[in-house]
DNA sequence: CTACGTGCAAACGGTTTGCAATTCC
DNA sequence: GGAATTGCAAACCGTTTGCACGTAG
């Protein structure tokens, strides 16, 4: 429930956290580069600095509100997506940057699997497969 | 072997080249930035610039006689590996950026399924596990 | 000899930051 | 009113590039 989120992380309810956090919440694009939501803001007729998209969404990741990926692929832009699901892991696709999520119980047990026998601690995780969906 | 593998790619053997390829190739590290490289280079007493190390590096990944990574964790800096062992991923200590590798053939398989589920072809994936080791 | 490679310094692109003006509570 | 936030433009940092010079074959 919105604003409480910002509240709740220690944030004041300003207009463009409202903004963006709404636009978060009630988008099917579940993927955002911080230009892609600035420019959508600016379409919808916003009033709002890139600088600030970029601030709040550090903010939000700060507060667990967002997730910040790197999809290394096509370029250097992170990747910002809500924090309202279940974990999950991504495919990009090499050919449109459509990126769909999954998540596999097998997969993610191996991990902790290997990190037992390495005696390593894991905080986090990132794993994406690149490629191209038979379709595109 | 060395100098035949730059003239495989269709490069000259030049001295930048033959530098970082043997340093690569005689070194413990597996793991470098380009930053890294190059220091070590020059407090080897060698002289090169750090744009020959970025162009030779990117070469050296077209052709496949290293692999980039993007370790985003501490920083954005790409990360390069010689490519002479089995394919392998990564975990990364987030206290100390030591880099450890392994693989898992469960992990890859299920991979595959994964994609084969979604009707998606693999091309290239990233698995990176972050913590801590135990010891550290 | 000449095509290819290099060093330098300047440009690049995504992101961050200092500062003065504005907004939230 | 006062602390927190914003917008702007400039800085930042890793990486790339144009160009004049150097070097491998």
């Amino acid at each position: 429930m919105n604003k409480s989120d910002i509240k709740n992380a220690g944030l004041k309810i300003t207009l463009p956290r409202v903004k963006i956090l709404t636009k978060l919440e009630s988008s099917d694009k579940r993927h955002w580069s911080a230009e892609e939501l600035y420019q959508e803001l600016i379409s919808d007729g916003e009033i709002i600095s890139l600088a600030t998209v970029y601030r709040v969404l550090t903010q939000f990741e700060h507060a667990n509100i967002v997730l910040r990926h790197h999809f290394d692929n096509d370029s250097t832009q992170s990747v910002f997506e809500l924090n309202n699901t279940e974990h999950h892991d991504h495919m990009v696709s090499i050919k449109t940057g459509k990126v769909v999520e999954f998540y596999d119980e097998d997969i993610e047990k191996r991990q902790k699997l290997v990190a037992k026998k390495y005696k390593f601690k894991i905080q986090d995780h990132s794993l994406v497969l690149y490629g191209e969906f038979e379709d595109e």
